[in-house]
DNA sequence: CATTGGTTATACGTCATACATTTAACCTAA
DNA sequence: TTAGGTTAAATGTATGACGTATAACCAATG
C-alpha cells in the first residue's frame, strides 16, 4: 500500500521570507546591504504587494532587516548581534516564564567562568579600556546612565572571554538585570557601591584566571543578594 | 533654552503590534487564547485591515502567536519556550557569528554544573525517566532518530536542574550541535558509540554531585573531540 | 439510524489600485 | 550663497474584491 503524505500549504509570504533569509543568512546579502525594493521583489517573486511586504515585515520583527522610509528608503540587512537572543529572553522573562533568581543562578555559575578566560586574554588595549571603564563609574547618578556606566565592566569582561556566544549570553543576562535594576530605581549605593569591581579589575589586568574567577564570584553573591532585597523592597512598596 | 525632542514616528503597525504584545506579556492574553479577529481589530484600533494585517504578522514572526486559517481560524497565542532562543542562537550561527568550538567550549563550561545542579534535585520519578531514555539510545540508527535519541539523557538533565534559563541555553545548544551532526552524518558509533552516559546517569541517580560534574565533563571533552573531527572529515569530502 | 456529501458561515490569504508620507537630491530664484 | 520649493523613489495606509481553508450544520440516501 502506497503511503500518501499530507499536503503541506505554504502561504506565498512565508515562502517569500523563507527565500529572503537564506538569501541572508547563506551571504548573498551582508549586513548593511539593502534587498530589492518592494516593486522589485513583486517583479522577482510574481507576487503581489502584500504578500512581498508581510514576508519583509517577518523579517524585521525578527530582527534581521531594518525598514527604512524615503527616497533611499527600503530593507536594510542588520548586523545580527546578541540583542535578538536578549530579546527573546526578556520576553521570557516578561511571560514569567523566567525568574530573577533563576537568571541571578546562571549569572554566578557562568560569568566567573568568563572572568578567568578574560584574564587568560588580556591585551594592554583591554587592560587600559577595562580601567578606563572602571574609573567612569561614578560619572552619573541618574537613572537609567548609572545602570550602564556601573555594568561596564562585566560588558567588557564578557567581550574579553574570546567566545561570542558566551559573550551574547552574559551579554543578555547584563541587559535583563540592567532593565529589573532600571525598573525598582533603589539609590545607586545601596545596590551598588562604588569599587566593587576594583579587585577584580586587577586581577583581570594581572592575568589572574584564578583570582578573577573567585572575585567576580564573591562579587555577584553579594551583588544578586542586594538584588533580591531590592526587589523585595519595590514589591512592598508597590502591593 | 528649551531642548526639543525629535519626533518619532510611529508606523501604526508597529504601533498596534506594540500594544498587542503587551497585552500578551501582561497575561491579558494567555497561551492558548485567541486575539480578536482582524475585522474586531480594525473596530477597536480604528485602522485598516493592512495594519491589522501586518501587526499581527510581526508577532508570528516573532514567535508569540501562532495563525490559524478556516472557521476557528484566527491568531492564538504561543506557549513559550526556549525555541526562540535556539531560533535566534541558529540564526547567529549560520551568519557565521559562531563557531562550533566557541558552542562546545560553552557547553563545557555550562552542562557540567548543570549535572551537578541536577544530582542534587533527582526525584525517583526522574531517576527512572533517565534511566529509560538511557536504555532506549539504541533504538535507530538512522538520521536524525539517532541524534535525538542520543541527546536525550542531555535534555533530561536539563530539565532536573531546576533552572529554566539554563535548562533553555542548554537544550539550544544541544539543538544546535545536533542540526549539525545531523547535517555531517557520521557513523553513529564513530560519533557517539552507545554507553557513554552511563557512569553520567549512574552518578545523577546516586545524587553524586560532584561525580555527576566530573563525568559530564570527561564526556563532553572526549564528544567534543569527536564532533571536530567529524566536521574536519565532512569538510575534506566537501571541499 | 448512520454515513456520505453538500452547503454555509467565518476567518485568514492574496490581489490590485489609489493615495499618503517620508526622505534625499536636485533646482531655482532672491 | 542659501533658503525654499520641486521632484523622484521608496515605504505606509486604505479599501474593495475575490480566493482558500476549516468547522459546523444539514439533508439525502442507503
Amino acid at each position: 500500500m502506497h503511503i500518501f503524505k499530507p499536503i503541506k500549504q505554504i502561504r506565498a509570504s512565508s515562502e517569500v521570507g523563507q527565500q529572503l533569509k537564506n538569501a541572508i543568512l547563506d551571504g548573498g546579502y551582508k549586513a548593511g546591504d539593502k534587498l530589492p525594493s518592494e516593486r522589485e521583489l513583486i517583479e522577482l517573486f510574481q507576487v503581489s504587494r502584500t504578500v512581498v511586504r508581510e514576508a519583509i515585515k517577518s523579517l524585521e520583527a525578527g530582527g534581521l532587516v531594518e525598514i527604512r522610509q524615503g527616497a533611499t528608503g527600503g530593507a536594510f540587512v542588520k548586523h545580527l548581534t546578541f540583542e535578538r537572543l536578549s530579546d527573546a529572553c526578556q520576553d521570557l522573562f516578561l511571560m514569567g516564564k523566567l525568574s530573577l533568581p533563576e537568571l541571578c543562578q546562571a549569572r554566578m555559575l557562568i560569568e566567573p567562568q568568563v572572568a578567568r578566560m578574560a584574564a587568560k586574554n588580556c591585551t594592554p588595549e583591554q587592560a587600559k579600556a577595562l580601567q578606563e571603564a572602571n574609573s567612569h563609574e561614578n560619572d552619573s547618578f541618574a537613572y537609567p546612565e548609572t545602570v550602564m556606566l556601573r555594568s561596564q565592566v562585566h560588558y567588557l569582561i564578557a567581550e574579553m572571554s574570546g567566545n561570542r556566544f558566551l559573550e551574547a549570553i552574559v551579554k543578555s543576562l547584563l541587559v535583563l538585570l540592567g532593565n529589573q535594576t532600571t525598573k525598582f530605581q533603589p539609590p545607586t549605593d545601596e545596590i551598588h557601591p562604588l569599587g566593587l569591581h576594583d579587585v577584580i579589575v586587577e586581577a583581570v589586568i594581572a592575568k589572574d584566571g584564578a583570582k578573577a574567577e573567585a572575585e567576580m564570584f564573591a562579587h555577584l553573591e553579594d551583588f544578586n543578594q542586594r538584588l533580591i532585597e531590592v526587589e523585595c523592597k519595590y514589591m512592598d512598596k508597590h502591593a
